[in-house]
DNA sequence: CTAAATTTGCGTTTTGATTACAAAAAATCT
DNA sequence: AGATTTTTTGTAATCAAAACGCAAATTTAG
C-alpha cells in the first residue's frame, strides 16, 4: 500500500503540486494530528495560508484525512489509515488530546464502542475526544 | 431544585444582573446547546457581544454551563443538568448533533461507555460527539 | 508545444475573540 | 434612603482566523 505522497495522490485521482505533497508528507512524517497552524509552521511560510486551507478541505474531502475535534473549539487533522477503502471509512477510533504537551494522538488500534442512543436518533459519524496526559508526560 | 434563572445566580453566588438572568433564560427554554451566536440572536441584539462572552465564561467556570465541541470547530454550551459541585463535573453523557436541522442535543440520560486507553495514557476528561439525524429530521 | 483545466497567490472583506478603560449597576453599610 | 465599595457592562480598538473573487501560474492531456 502507497504511504508516500506521490502515491497517495495519485491513488485519489489528485493532481501532484508541491503544496499537496509537502502537506502530505507533513502528516506521514509527524505521529501526531495537525492544526491548521502546525502546518503553516511546518511548511516555513512556504505556500499561502489560503492554499493550505483549500488543500486540507481537498484532503478531507477525498477522506485522504480526517478531522479531529479540539476542546477549545477548533480543529486538527490526521490521515486515515488505509484499511478505510476509499469512501467507505471507519475512523471510529479514539482520539486522545494530551493537556501538557497538547499533542493529540490518533488510537488507531482503539475502538469506539458502542454508543446507545435514543430512540430515532440515526447515528452517522461519531467523534470521541478523551483528553488527559499521554505516556511521555506522565 | 432551582430551575429558574435567579434560583441558578443565587446557587452560584453570583449577582443578579439582566444578562444573566436573559442568558440563562435562554438555556432554560431551549432544550438545545447554544452557540455565542444562537444567543445572540436570541437576545435580539439587546446586549453586547462583550459582554455575552464574560458572561459565558463565568458560567463556565462557576460549572453552570458545560462545553459541547462543534463539528466545524465551534463551540456550543449547554446547562449541566444535575449539580455538578462546583469544580466537579461529570457530565460524561452523549452530545448529538443533527446534520439536517444543525442542532445539538444534550442526551443526558444516555452515558458515554468505558473507553479503552493504551498503557500509559491517563483520562481525565471525555467528550463524545455523535452525528446524525435526530427524530424530528427522520 | 499548445490548449484546457486546475491550482495557487494576493488583496479584500467578513467574522470571531480579546483587551483596556471609563461608565453603569449591584450589593453593603451606615 | 444615601454614600461607598465592588462588580459588571459597553465602547472602541486590536488581533487572528476564515472566506471570496480574480488574475497568474502550474499541471495534465492532446
Amino acid at each position: 500500500m502507497d504511504r508516500n505522497a506521490l502515491g497517495i495522490l495519485r491513488q485519489y485521482d489528485l493532481r501532484h503540486t508541491d503544496t499537496r505533497e509537502n502537506i502530505l508528507n507533513g502528516f506521514l512524517q509527524k505521529t501526531t494530528a495537525l492544526s491548521h497552524s502546525d502546518i503553516e509552521v511546518y511548511l516555513n511560510d512556504g505556500f499561502d495560508r489560503v492554499t493550505i486551507y483549500r488543500t486540507l478541505k481537498t484532503f478531507l474531502d477525498k477522506g485522504i484525512i480526517h478531522k479531529i475535534l479540539d476542546d477549545n473549539g477548533g480543529v486538527k487533522y490526521a490521515l486515515c489509515k488505509d484499511q478505510c477503502a476509499s469512501g467507505h471509512h471507519h475512523h471510529d477510533h479514539v482520539h486522545f488530546k494530551c493537556s501538557e504537551c497538547n499533542e493529540t494522538f490518533c488510537l488507531e488500534k482503539f475502538l469506539i464502542p458502542e454508543i446507545i442512543l435514543p430512540e430515532g436518533y440515526q447515528r452517522k459519524d461519531i467523534n470521541v475526544l478523551v483528553q488527559g496526559t499521554c505516556p511521555k508526560c506522565n
